[in-house]
Parts: C-alpha cells; sequence; structure tokens
DNA sequence: TGAAAATATATGCAAGTGCATTTAAAAATC
DNA sequence: GATTTTTAAATGCACTTGCATATATTTTCA
C-alpha cells in the first residue's frame, strides 16, 4: 500500500545515501593521510597485499582483477604504474603464453611494511574510532550481504 | 594487551575493507542501470537534485560543493557540463560580483523526473532487496557517526 | 580609505579512467 | 588438425580528475 511502500522506500534511499557519502568521505580521509605521509594510493597497497598474500608472492593479472573491484585495462596500467615504481616485476607466464605474472619484489614488500602501520592508523582514526566493536560486527555482517552477491 | 588489540584491529579493518568494497560495487551496479537506460551519471542527479530542493531551484558553486563532497574544481566543471547539456544556466550572481548562480532548467526538471523511476529501481533491486528493513535502519544510523565528522 | 587577506570561480597541465579495439595464445568444435 | 570461439593482456582516444595557479571580487582592518 502507497503510505507502507512510501516508508520502505524512503529508508532505502536514506540508507543508501548515507552509505555512499559515508564510504567516500571516510575513504578520502584515509587516502589523504596516505598521501600526506608520501604514499602511494590504496589501490597499490591493496594490489601489492594479494600478491604477497598469494601462493609464490605472485599473480596472474586475471587473478589481481577478480580480487579487486577493478575492470581488466585498468589493473593493466596500475600493474605497470607499480612495476615502473619497482615494488613489483611483470614475468612472462611459464604455464600460459597469453598471460604475465606480477611477482611482488623485495621494495614492494618493504613498502607494505612501512605502509601498513600509517594505513592502520588512519582507519583506526577517521574511521573505527567512531563506532563501536559491536557497531563494526553489524555492519560487516549486514554489507557482507552485498558483496557476496557480486561474485561472478 | 596485544590480544584485545589485534582482535579489535581485525574487526575495524574487516569493517572498513567491507564498507569499502560493499559500496563500490553496489554503485557501480546503480551506476550501470542508469547508463543503460541512457541517462547521465548519478553525480549529474545529485546536483540537479539539490538545486531543486533550494529556495528558487538556484545554488551557487560553492553551495553545491558544501552539498556534494565534490571539490571545488570539480564542481565547476561539473556544471559546465550539465550546462552544456542544457540541464541548467548559469547566470552572474546579483549579489556577488566573484559569484555565479546555478539555475535548474526546465529540461533538468524533466530529466530529474525521467531519472527518478530508473534510480529508485537500481537502489532497490541492487542494495535495498538485499537487507531487511531494519538493517537499513542499522546502517543510516551507524553511518551517520562517520558522515556527521565531516561537517566543516 | 586603501592595502592586505580571504573568497568565488575558472583553467592549464599531468595523470587516471572508460570504452572500444587490437594482438596473441589457448580451448573448443567440427 | 584446421577453424572458430574464447580468454589474457595491452593500447589509442576521449573524457574526467587532481593539483597548482590565475583572475576577479569582496571583506577586513590598520
Amino acid at each position: 500500500m502507497q503510505n507502507h511502500d512510501t516508508r520502505h522506500e524512503d529508508l532505502s534511499m536514506d540508507a543508501w545515501v548515507r552509505l555512499q557519502r559515508a564510504s567516500t568521505a571516510v575513504l578520502e580521509r584515509v587516502e589523504a593521510r596516505l598521501k600526506a605521509a608520501g604514499f602511494p594510493p590504496l589501490g597499490w597497497y591493496d594490489v601489492l597485499l594479494e600478491l604477497r598474500r598469494a601462493e609464490d608472492r605472485s599473480l596472474r593479472p586475471v587473478e589481481i582483477e577478480r580480487h579487486t573491484l577493478l575492470a581488466q585495462y585498468n589493473v593493466s596500467r596500475l600493474i605497470d604504474r607499480i612495476a615502473a615504481a619497482g615494488y613489483a616485476d611483470k614475468k612472462k607466464s611459464p604455464e600460459d603464453g597469453r598471460g604475465i605474472k606480477v611477482c611482488l619484489t623485495r621494495k614492494g614488500e618493504t613498502l607494505l611494511e612501512e605502509m601498513w602501520p600509517v594505513y592502520r592508523e588512519a582507519v583506526q582514526r577517521e574511521f573505527a574510532e567512531h563506532m563501536s566493536d559491536s557497531d563494526m560486527k553489524t555492519i560487516s555482517s549486514i554489507l557482507k550481504k552485498l558483496v557476496s552477491q557480486s561474485v561472478k
């Protein structure tokens, strides 16, 4: 019925707008802290972290694409930038002639180690500090429902 | 204490990463629906909506800047694009020689009306449908704490 | 008042992103 | 096993964004 639908819709749009505003605002502040400390953007960290977590500290671009939310062409170019900066190497894939392997370098590992405390503190100050542990558990479990739907 | 801190940190990072992933993923899907329907990006809608809400359906760029999370130079250029497409007019501000007034046009109002059902359905399908009304109330109230801190 | 500081907007340039397409190799199909 | 289809990665081009700065105007205040 009209009234009920309207209330539900208001609720949805309100939550939606807040989600977008909050995540954008907090991301900007976290990125600003990283930049202020002289570090590259968070996207670099994400990629390097995935590399470190991987089997032999290397991944194919197509795998990075799946781990992150990046488009194929963005992965391709982000990798170029990261490699140009010396944090990873691009090697030919031994098992697939089309592919390459992106390998974490020692310099990349060092960057991860150096960025971590700054990143951790940024998230703490700009995000975690503003809510309780139980709030964080709550939003984690609610937001999980949104991300899981995206698995291709 | 070590153990306690570590658990708290895991909780923070987990919630943080989920917030970023979820909001990015859902935003992309909503934007994709708008684009598929032949509409401009959500940012245009946001600006036009602010104009419609305003006193005489017009705002100064500096006010748009405050209502959205856009940087000054981005507002300036976004307005140019919106005006070039005929959805708003740029007029000299009568009371401030430095400023301009951005006025919603009839065409802009029409765009808002046409985009709304598509936008509403996109948010419904990509976001609201995946959670309960009480989930939405919960995340709204938790995320409010993050945005409010940003008021300059 | 008149110089200095602050505010509003615009813009050149470099860097990042989206889209469409290209190239090359692997997999599937017949 | 040759041909078609699919997959991996790169790239040219147009558009968007970020940064620094320019320009004009208003505000402040000595």
